[in-house]
DNA sequence: ATCCTAAAACGAAATCATTTCTATTTAGGA
DNA sequence: TCCTAAATAGAAATGATTTCGTTTTAGGAT
């Protein structure tokens, strides 16, 4: 996949440097969503130097760029994920385990435009995201008392 | 409203602190979201003495028994809004001037039951924001050019 | 293949919103 | 009025994230 990520930085407009590359397949290495501090852990010995602000940084372009995904976590820090499905979705996130699954596809259009008439004004951007157990994560709490 | 305020606090099983009264009433003055820091300098002259400590406390204990909701801000910093609304339901919130309205009655539940279903796990909360310009800031800035 | 330059990386240090901690005060039921 | 769990003070710590000035590099141009 390692052609594919550099593609993905090509349409991005980003740099494909060996960090960057490294840092992108880390995430998609991971069945969850990561911290930079994880990833940065993971990926330190792979080089001579690497700093921790690199992570940040490479994280922040590569969300804002669309490449991979922030996941909203109710300790507020910062979590991403690397998601393959390129149309506009949302998605599940395991409390328990970090995995992160795909809904299905956002209907929330119809909402925007309701909301935009009624209010008059603008809906730029939404937020969806629904936290829970996943099946594993759900068996292994309820289902051996 | 000093008395409604009172008894939302005894239901939520808290004391009816001065303080605590206050912080509630100066989020309910607000027409839109504030910070902990906004809230705690319009209040400290009010009292000899105001702990920043005690406003976030007390934002965070009355979001977590539902007094009070939290904002999903991109800047990740801590914001809360005063809704009486008491039905389950998700706010859209102006980018520009804070202001925060109710959307339509929350229609995820379908969501979370397919979602449940096809995963195999449970769906315990979500987040849905709307974010965009309000009639007047959209007004603002698209209609004098 | 070599140059050139904007982009990327470095990393120590700073930032600063938020939390912790221990002592002191208080709300409100008994 | 008493009692006690809950609430507050506030200085200090925390620690995730960002900044900054410098150095290195990717990749298009020559
Ligand atoms: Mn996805
Ligand atoms: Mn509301
Ligand atoms: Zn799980
Ligand atoms: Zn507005």
């Amino acid at each position: 996949m390692e052609q594919g990520h550099a593609r993905a930085l090509k349409e991005a407009g980003m740099k494909a440097t060996p960090k960057r590359l490294a840092i992108l397949e880390a995430l998609y290495a991971e069945s969850g969503y990561a911290s930079p501090e994880e990833l940065w852990k993971r990926l330190r010995d792979r080089f001579d130097r690497l700093g921790l602000p690199t992570v940040y940084r490479n994280l922040e372009e590569l969300a804002a760029s669309g490449v991979i995904t922030k996941v909203i976590h109710p300790n507020r820090q910062l979590y991403y994920f690397f998601c393959p499905n390129r149309e506009h979705h949302h998605h599940f996130v395991c409390l328990s385990c970090r995995k992160v699954e795909d809904l299905p596809a956002c209907g929330l259009s119809a909402l925007e435009q309701e909301v935009s008439r009624s209010i008059g004004g603008k809906v730029l951007s939404h937020i969806l995201q629904l936290n829970g157990l996943c099946g594993v994560c759900a068996a292994a709490a309820g289902g051996t008392p």
